[in-house]
Parts: structure tokens; sequence; C-alpha cells
DNA sequence: GAAATTCTTGCAATATTTTGCAATTAAATT
DNA sequence: AATTTAATTGCAAAATATTGCAAGAATTTC
């Protein structure tokens, strides 16, 4: 067996149980505990988990999510999360779009929080698996693969019966005038009846989007009823939108 | 032999096994271990692979995407996988249940391969995402946690409307005499409503499973098409299978 | 604070890699 | 077609890496 193969052995280990004992990953792996040591040593190097006495323990829960891996401006899209994880309650049904910064909210939606999910989007789907109080409810159809969302006439025709109690629209690009852009053009249909089959939208953005347009239209900012940004309310940046929408 | 055929080839391996020896490859390839070494130099730079004391690994072995790597027994699925894609061709319509032995399968789907997998799985159709000659369409629906998969009305629905030209479906359990049957009845009707939507199915099963029962009936064995396991088609404990069914 | 467990260190056996070299093959040039 | 040049391949010796072991040091546990 391969080191590397140890090492990702000792990493799943970790990350599944959130420790590991030198003792049971010696026997597992059929090598000494000498070998073991050193392989957790090298980890721990390389900053993959904590050497502890013992053993070793995961470095927390972030760092081995496979979805926090590699998100842009992760710091800010998480206080936009708390943000908006602050206004669910008990019993509602909500409808996710995809996106990172919609992922980072279905990452912190509390686990005793009972809601239904309502999303086109397979990560996110993923995301909400280990929650016990959520069902979950995917919307199928074909995959678009760069934003793993279903899209094309099933999964428009499926939220044409739903009406959800708050929409959490990911964007690319919002502008004070212009309102919601999108790039492609299957997503903005998706897009378009995700709004319509909610009765509140919420924008969640971070503030480098919130002056950009693509090519094609989602909707007005009429249609949206609340901007989530990570800044403060009464952050400049914000000032062309006070008049149009509701911030948090 | 010429060198990109040698590159060809431990690239495959690499792909179906996730590793390669050195000293393997060398025996399979029939040249010496330092030409091995120094093709896995080479893909290394060019960043096919990941060089590694002793051999290779593949470079997503450790970017633990969706994939539960916890797959118990995987050396048998593996085998069973490989069997199970060798039967796939170009233009073809495939349905594929849950399950780590479809999952297994749904990694070995050879990249060059242009498919359209229908699956209600959540785990498969993130799997499938970085194959881009695969049309991933996802059967939506409620989402049963335990085995990610939906389940109700609206794939049962959704299946009601297809035809699949090969249908791999996922089993607990297959018995000589009582069929395919399984633990939870909210499963059982969707892969009920899978086999009706296609004209082939195949059964791929670890060893273990294919004397065993459990509560609910999905089907007899006579709508089963094909039984493939990690045993020769000579093994004995496949013996009570011979007459009813084909065997891979 | 004593007992038990775990760690560190140095060492030896084994396995793998590096390096230089020579033989062979393939490709380019005249 | 012959010659030169470059690339490929296998071999072998030296260098390096891996692994398990054992004795003493450090840490944890009760």
């Amino acid at each position: 067996m391969l080191k590397e193969e140890r090492h990702q052995v000792i990493l799943n280990e970790v990350r599944i149980h959130n420790k590991v004992l030198l003792a049971d990953i010696a026997e597992i792996l059929k090598v000494s505990q000498d070998t073991v040591r050193r392989d957790i040593k090298e980890l721990h190097d390389k900053n993959k988990l904590k050497r502890v006495h013992g053993g070793a323990i995961s470095l927390g829960f972030n760092h081995y999510n496979y979805v926090n891996r590699e998100i842009y401006s992760l710091e800010k899209k998480s206080r936009i999360a708390e943000k908006a994880v602050s206004l669910l309650k008990d019993g509602q049904v909500i409808l996710l779009s995809g996106g990172t910064t919609n992922l980072e909210i279905a990452r912190l939606i509390p686990p005793y929080l009972k809601i239904t999910c309502f999303t086109p989007s397979l990560p996110i789907a993923m995301q909400l698996l280990p929650k016990p109080n959520i069902e979950i409810i995917v919307i199928g159809g074909k995959i678009n693969k760069d934003s793993q969302i279903a899209v094309g006439g099933s999964p428009i025709g499926a939220l044409s019966e739903l009406k959800a109690d708050i929409c959490f629209l990911g964007v690319n690009s919002i502008h004070p005038i212009e309102g919601v852009t999108e790039l492609y053009w299957e997503i903005v249909q998706v897009k378009k009846a995700m709004i319509k089959a909610s009765k509140k939208v919420v924008v969640p953005s971070i503030s480098e989007k919130i002056n950009s347009e693509q090519r094609y239209k989602i909707c007005g900012l009429d249609a949206v009823d609340l901007l989530i940004t990570e800044l403060d309310e009464s952050d400049p940046q914000l000032e062309a939108y006070k008049q149009s929408i509701e911030l948090l």
C-alpha cells in the first residue's frame, strides 16, 4: 500500500469520526504504529489534521467539508449566509437556487430547524442531506454542468406548481437600474420560474456583484423583496438600492 | 509499443484503480521499471496523475468530491463496475438507481462515452458531473436521506414517461427463488418504476447479497435480464441463477 | 506521584529512486 | 541512401526513502 493511500485513509477517518487513535489506524492499515505516527506527523505538517497525543483530530469541520474547498470570498459569503438564515422559521417552505452563496446558506441552516427546501441544485441538495429536520425536495431535470442545477422545461414545470415562502435567489449580477441579470439563457428561465414560485424573493449577494450586469435579464429590482450583502445597511455602496429594496 | 500507448495504459489503470504500482505496470507492459518510472514522471509533469514513492495515484483521489469514499467491499464493486461499463455504447440512454455499486459504475464510465444518464440518486448525479460527454438528467422529488435518492409519486411519474436502454438496478438483496427484495417500501416503488422504464434490467451485486432476502419484493428474477457479480461465471455460488438469468 | 501509555530517537533491513552510461531505435539532415 | 543527431530504453551502482524495532524520555491518567 502506498503512503499516499494511507494518508487518504487517515484523512478519511478523521473526516468521518473527527478523530483517530494511532492504534486503531495501525490496525486498519496493518502497519506499525510508528508508520502511522510518521504519517500523521506528515499530515500535520501539511496542515491536513492536528496531531495530538495518542492520535490526531480534525482541524475543524470546515476544512474537510468538500463544500467550502474553494469558495471565492468565503468570509463574506458566510456573513451573508448568517443573515439569510436568521430569516428562517420552523414550518417554512423555501426555495434555493444554486451558487456558492446559497451553498453557504444551506450549510449554515441550523440542524434543529424544521423546514422544507426545494432546490434544483445538486450541491445544495447534498449539503442539506445530513440535516435531519429538513425535508429536501430536488427539482429534477437535465443538469447544466456549469451551474450544477437542473434546467429546461421539466424543472420550470415543476416550479409552476409550487408557492414557497422564501426564495433565496443566487445571482451573478445585480444592478440598481438593470436589475438582476445572468449569463446563461437556460438558467435565466429557471430563475424566472423560481421567482414566480415564491412569495418573497431574497437576493444574497457579495458587494462585488451589486453594480454589475450581464447579457440576459432575470427580473427588475421590483421583483426582489430583500437584498442581503456582507455590508452594513448604512454602507454608501448600498445607497442606490435604498429606495427600491429592503436591505439586510 | 509506443510511449503514447504506454501512457494510455497507465492512465487507464489509474482511472480504474485510483493507483498503480510501478512493478505492476512494468509487468503489464513488459518493460523495465525504469521506463515506467519515466513515463509516470512525464505524466506527472503533465498533471495527469500524481507520482508517489512506489507508483502513482489518481489526481482526483484525495478530492473527496461528493462521494463517500468509505465504500464497503470497494475492490469487488470495482470489478463489477468494470464489467457493467463494458455493456455501454455511444448513444444509449441508461438509468441508474442508487447504491455504492452503481456509484462505482458511475465513476468508471469512460469520459469519452456519449450517453444519457437518468438517475434519482444525488451522489450518482454528482459523480457524473465532471464527465463532459454525459448528459445527466436527475429524476427529482422528495429525497430519502438514507438512500439519497428521490422517492414518491413525482419520480415514479417521471419514470413512467421514460424507456431507457439499460437500467442498472442496485439491490440490497437478491435470491434465486424470492427474487429482488428491499428494506424500504418507498424505495421499492421507485425501483419498480425503474424496471418498467427500461428495456433491459441489469443487477450489479456483490456475491454476499446473492442469497439474501428482505421484507418487500421488487421483482422476480424473470424481470432481471443480467446479473453481474465479482465472481467468475462458472463459480458454484452462481449455480442457482444459471437457469433463469444471464450472468456476467 | 506512580503506573501506564505514548513519543522520540537512532538504527538496521528492505525497497525505491537517481544517476550515468551504453545499446538500440527513430528522426532529421545531407 | 548514408550519416548525423536525438530520443528511448535497460542496466547497475550509489543515494535516498520507507518501515519496523527497541530503549529511554516525555506525557497522560488515575
